[in-house]
RNA sequence: GGCCCGGUAGUUCAGUUGGUUUAGAACGCUAGCCUGUCACGCUAGAGGUCGACGGUUCGAGCCCGUUCCGGGUCGCCA
């Protein structure tokens, strides 16, 4: 093994181009590949910028060139020599018209040979890429995305700090509060039996931080959730996390709207235009069926009550008599994909996510067959195929539940399978938009009760002030999500900073004084002292990364992440302590024999 | 917790209704040859508990059961 005595860096590997012809240079990097032949030698040299090939000849000295005969893949070299112009050169890589005539070569640290290649579009399995996590970030894609995720998280400080915006760092051991996602608990070693919970947001703080007058706040926040993973879902990740004080609604959209054309332009060169469209939650499901809906394709779904409600077929008829619906999509060209036999398997798929059943036309140029037209006359058909739109080519899909949200949701689903299978999603558009006038009261079938959707401290919108009591279900919130291609990216609302009103939404919500006092007593308490009016929202970093380079999982934009178990195979985590640490925290484990 | 897909060489995969005694391919790896390669080429070679356990069978990579692991998804994610 050689050392660097002597040499200092000049350039790296990727930017050294033909105007550098002539020069001595020192470059530093692994070894993707050694070509042997014979009598000459070529190494293609790589770091963070691209790869250089390094060339060994007859000119070359012996030593010099037995060093580059052994050399292997990922050894780690330092290269001295001059730059010159390749005899052929490669159009292929922005460094092919040159190379290095090396005459000192060390060799800074030897390497076994890898468990897998580093090459770009790597096909090898979760684990094992994450085990060699190490390697795996040396993949050209890797190290694409992770250097395009630090520009996003600059262009982001530079936003916020050119709008007033403070970064403030709020802490990571907080008080638990067991809303919503459960938490992760650090037990506490000074208070034996009581712990600490990860923070799920910086909520509660960033509004703290509005009551003691920062004014503007952000923070490119970990946020830590123990549910389970998804593609979109790590359960630790990060939110950019804005607060703006003496702001209503329109202030925050255009801050938020402002930021994300910013970053659009200056990362990836694409225009968004302002304002972004919005829909409400409420149009945004009985159009679309999800409350981020993808609107890069239409399939709109419809609505077929006053048609079904009177008709022969009873599946559909006693659902709208039973206070439900039938809406349905149409798919189009979706016959040949959808075959009876998909149908089957669409209609199981279906029944898993809640429904009940898939009623369905299929019209084919030899006619039309459906699962349900004999019991319909032939007017009823007719008027339903015309609401449809369907033609022939076209399949219908349609959903009867006693209950809107079910239909609506389960063919928004439907609709993204859909559009999925039959291949119509443009790859290139950001479709961004807002959704607005969130209920604020969702029922918890499990808990018999109305919970908050969003979070107790939304203020609900002026106009329904007046019925907060009387009917919970028409309570619309000043919250608001910002949407990407079908994924939610932001989510943010206007705080309640009255303490008369947060004590009615507490009770609406169930909770006495006594209660909400010894959860959020700490912000009630604040708002006591001036709080000003107030509102944010927080951006998913990683989801914003990762649709913008069209990565299909939150695994390829950040550089240390879960498997889908929550686990992390590189440094076997989570992992058993020692009972010194239990026995100091007052821990004592109880036998799980799941 | 439910459903779906997968697990065969270091990696990615193929492997027919269960049937030839020796389970293949590509890449990678090792060695040799080669003066312009760049996914170098050519020659030779090493490398396998077919995820694990149990069962059916004269015979299992293939069928059945259990289980473990990976991925996707529903529930869950205020």
């Amino acid at each position: 093994m050689d050392n660097m005595s002597g040499l200092k860096r000049t350039d790296y590997c990727g930017t050294l181009r033909a105007s550098d012809i002539g020069r001595r240079v020192v470059v530093c990097g692994w070894v993707q590949r050694q070509r042997d032949l014979g009598s000459l030698i070529f190494v293609d040299l790589r770091d963070r910028t691209g790869i250089l090939q390094l060339a060994f000849d007859e000119s070359t000295e012996k030593e010099v060139f037995d060093k580059a005969f052994s050399v292997r893949g990922e050894y780690v070299l330092m290269a001295a020599g001059t730059v010159r112009e390749r005899s052929s050169k490669n159009p292929e890589i922005p460094t092919g018209d040159i190379e290095i005539e090396v005459d000192d070569l060390r060799v800074l640290a030897k390497s076994e040979t890898p468990p897998f290649e580093i090459v770009e579009n790597s096909t090898t399995g979760e684990n094992t890429r994450l085990k060699y996590r190490y390697l795996d970030l040396r993949r050209p894609d890797l190290q694409k995305n992770i250097l395009f995720r630090h520009k996003i998280a600059k262009v982001t400080r530079d936003y916020f700090d050119e709008n007033g915006f403070v970064e403030i760092e709020t802490p990571m051991l907080i008080k638990s509060t067991p809303e919503g996602a459960r938490d992760f608990l650090v037990p506490s070693r000074i208070h034996n039996g009581t712990f600490y919970a990860l923070p799920q947001s910086p909520q509660l703080y960033k509004q703290l931080s509005m009551v003691a007058g920062f004014d503007r706040y952000m923070q490119i926040a970990r946020c830590f959730r123990d549910e389970d993973l998804r593609a979109d879902r790590q359960p630790e990740f990060t939110q950019i996390d804005i607060e703006m004080s003496f702001v209503d609604m329109e202030d925050v959209l255009a801050m938020g709207e402002g930021y994300i054309s910013r970053v659009f332009k200056e990362v990836l060169g694409v225009d968004v235009a302002l304002p972004l469209p919005r829909l409400t939650y409420n149009e945004a499901m009985e159009r679309y069926g999800s409350d981020k809906p993808d609107t890069r394709y239409a399939m709109e779904i419809f609505n077929l009550d006053d048609i079904a409600g009177s008709c022969g077929f009873s599946v559909f008829s006693s659902a709208v008599s039973g206070g439900g619906t039938v809406r349905g999509i149409t798919v189009e060209n979706g016959a040949s994909v959808f075959t009876r036999k998909e149908i089957d398997k669409q209609t199981e798929i279906v029944k898993g996510i809640g429904a009940k059943g898939l009623a369905w036309i299929r019209l084919t140029p030899d006619g039309m067959t459906s699962s349900f037209g004999k019991f319909l006359s032939e007017e009823e058909m007719n008027a339903l195929l015309e609401r449809s739109g369907a033609k022939t080519g076209d399949v219908v899909f349609i959903v009867a539940d006693a209950k809107k949200n079910t239909a609506l949701s389960v063919l928004g689903l439907l609709r993204a399978d859909c559009a999925a299978r039959m291949n119509i999603i443009p790859k290139d558009k950001y479709n961004l938009l807002w959704i607005v006038e969130f209920p604020f009261f969702e029922w918890d079938e499990e808990a018999g009760q109305f919970v908050a959707m969003h979070h107790p401290f939304t203020s609900p919108l002026d106009e329904c002030l007046e019925y907060l009591e009387s009917d919970k279900a028409a309570v619309r919130a000043k919250a608001y999500d910002m949407v990407l291609n079908g994924i939610e990216l932001s989510s943010g609302s206007i705080r309640i900073t009255d303490p008369v009103l947060q004590k009615r939404m507490f009770n609406l919500l169930g909770l006495s004084d006594e209660v909400a006092y010894r959860k959020f007593g700490y912000l009630t308490d604040a708002f006591k002292y001036g709080a000003p009016p107030h509102g944010g929202m927080g951006i998913g970093l990683d989801r914003l990364v990762m649709q913008m380079l069209g990565c299909e999982s939150l695994r390829d934009v950040i550089a240390y992440p879960k498997l889908q178990n929550a686990s992390e195979p590189m440094t076997d985590c989570p992992a058993e302590v020692d009972e010194i640490q239990l026995n100091e925290l007052g821990i004592g484990l109880v036998k799980n024999d799941k």
